[in-house]
DNA sequence: ACTGGCTCCTGAGGGC
DNA sequence: TGCCCTCAGGAGCCAG
């Protein structure tokens, strides 16, 4: 489900019911997601969390003197704000409750998801030290993405996917700014210019803020921290939008699967 | 160092 | 109604 302005959304919706406040009760109900949630998650109880960050897909709840809590939300994960009275639903794995009445609620079906408990700085924690740039951050230039583009002969939407290059971009924002940056998905990375490589970043940038703003894409299931879906799916270009016209130039999109995933693209309008 | 393929898991939707 | 198949927003791991 989510990919950056979906977490991004999260991040904002539980950033003020935490920060500040102490944890009264941690909640584990299953414990099998990708990796076994932390044994000890108690330990936050009766701590405060001090920030909620985010890096890549991952959300960050740093605790006063307990950690950091590292949380991701896989394919189908969700975080709610919700009172500890409201009935639990089904793939609820976790509840954390809080001293101001409330209870963040981790949802996972397909339990893709993690929720770790890390101490130490979290960045030198394996599945965060070797991701990429953020997009939205400076570090993220037409000459980073040429370089890493340079030696490899993979698809460019591949290429943009791979937390190493760049972080956040997940499928459904890949094929939509490879459509605004006019570059066909199946394209070799190290074949294109300066120049494209430069409009893909500017494009990356502008649809995730873009999405951000709408408050994500939601597709089957995202919904955000208050239950409510996000809205940027009224502006997607070509995702999920096989045989419908270009919203540029009335082309009937196509579709292929590349590199395992559903990849869509308008064959006018990318070069 | 890269590449493509496979895997984890559950649920939704389509075809018959 | 039910059954079977395909597909889904992530990303780590593997062999080549």
């Amino acid at each position: 489900m989510p990919e950056l302005p979906e977490v991004e959304t999260t991040r904002r919706g539980i950033e003020t019911h935490l920060t500040g406040v102490r944890v009264a009760e941690v909640i584990v109900r299953r414990h099998d997601l990708r990796q076994p949630v932390s044994k000890d998650l108690s330990t936050i109880e009766g701590r405060r969390f001090t920030a909620v960050r985010r890096r890549s897909k991952y959300l960050l709840l740093e605790t006063d003197d307990a950690g950091t809590l590292l949380i991701h939300l896989g394919m189908s994960g969700s975080l709610r704000v919700v009172f500890p009275s409201d009935p639990w639903k089904l793939h609820d794995h976790v509840g954390i409750t809080l001293d101001n009445g409330r209870q963040i609620r981790f949802h996972d079906p397909r339990r893709f998801g993690l929720v770790l408990r890390l101490t130490g700085d979290p960045m030198r924690h394996p599945l965060l030290k070797k991701l990429g740039p953020e997009p939205l951050e400076d570090a993220f230039t037409a000459g980073y993405l040429q370089s890493a583009c340079a030696k490899r002969s993979a698809a460019i939407k591949g290429v943009i996917m791979d937390a190493k290059v760049v972080v956040g971009v997940g499928n459904i924002y890949a094929s939509e700014a490879l459509f605004r940056a006019g570059i066909l998905p199946r394209t070799q990375a190290r074949r294109i210019s300066k120049v494209r490589l430069t409009r893909l970043v500017a494009a990356s940038r502008e649809v995730l803020t873009d999405a951000i703003q709408e408050g994500g894409t939601t597709l089957r299931d995202f919904l955000n921290s208050d239950g409510e879906p996000g809205y940027f799916k009224q502006r997607l270009f070509v995702y999920e939008r096989k045989g419908q016209p270009c919203r540029v130039c009335a082309t009937p999109i196509r579709h292929a699967v590349i590199g395992q995933r559903s990849t869509y693209w308008c064959p006018k309008c990318q070069k």
